[in-house]
DNA sequence: GCAGTGATCATA
DNA sequence: ATGATCACTGCC
């Protein structure tokens, strides 16, 4: 099966919230022994650097989010009440310590699920977004221009409501 | 609605 | 060392 291109470090080094809606409609790859699975993804979240009070990083350096601090277009992999990965993908300026969580692909919805399915485990933490480390990106069909709805995000009441309102959370309806 | 789950981090 | 918290999920 043909796959599409793979995006490449430079498309994540912009605003959170710009790459979030552009992978919107994008695929989510991965290679698991050898085969190949590949979703599109439906739903993103923006974490902005370290003004963001919702975002990990705004307490600061930790041995948890320090991948958050380092290049763009690498994994912030971490275990949520025990249980559940988070995979996100680090993006903007080397030390803005900006992210995008992948919340939904299609068929699949919540971030645990997503990692769930496919395979997100420790030995991701911090590699990069490309086909040698076994789960990347790739470019939307030429043809598929999905529209998107913005919300606030889920589950971030703890940052006050400034920055659980803003609409960083995006949704392909 | 709420229990489960254990790593993480601040406090000491 | 202890305790609070948690970018969630599944079952009631």
């Amino acid at each position: 099966m043909k796959q599409p291109q793979a995006i490449g470090a430079e498309f994540f080094e912009r605003p959170a919230a710009r790459v979030a809606r552009d992978l919107i409609g994008a695929q989510l790859v991965r290679r698991l022994d050898q085969r190949i699975l590949s979703f599109r993804i439906t739903e993103t979240e923006a974490y902005e650097g370290v003004h963001d009070l919702a975002s990990h990083s705004s307490r600061g350096r930790t041995a948890r989010n320090e991948v958050m601090f380092g290049p763009a277009g690498h994994f912030y992999i971490y275990r949520i009440y025990g249980l559940h990965w988070m995979l996100n993908v680090v993006t903007g300026k080397l030390g803005e310590a900006a992210a995008v969580l992948i919340r939904g692909v299609e068929g699949i919805s919540g971030p645990g699920r997503v990692a769930l399915a496919l395979g997100i485990e420790a030995s991701l933490r911090g590699m990069p977004a490309s086909p040698a480390s076994g789960l990347w990106f790739g470019y939307p069909e030429q043809n598929d221009k999905p529209k998107i709805k913005r919300t606030p995000r889920i589950g971030v009441d703890y940052a006050g409501p400034i920055w659980a309102n803003k609409k960083l959370r995006f949704v392909r309806i």
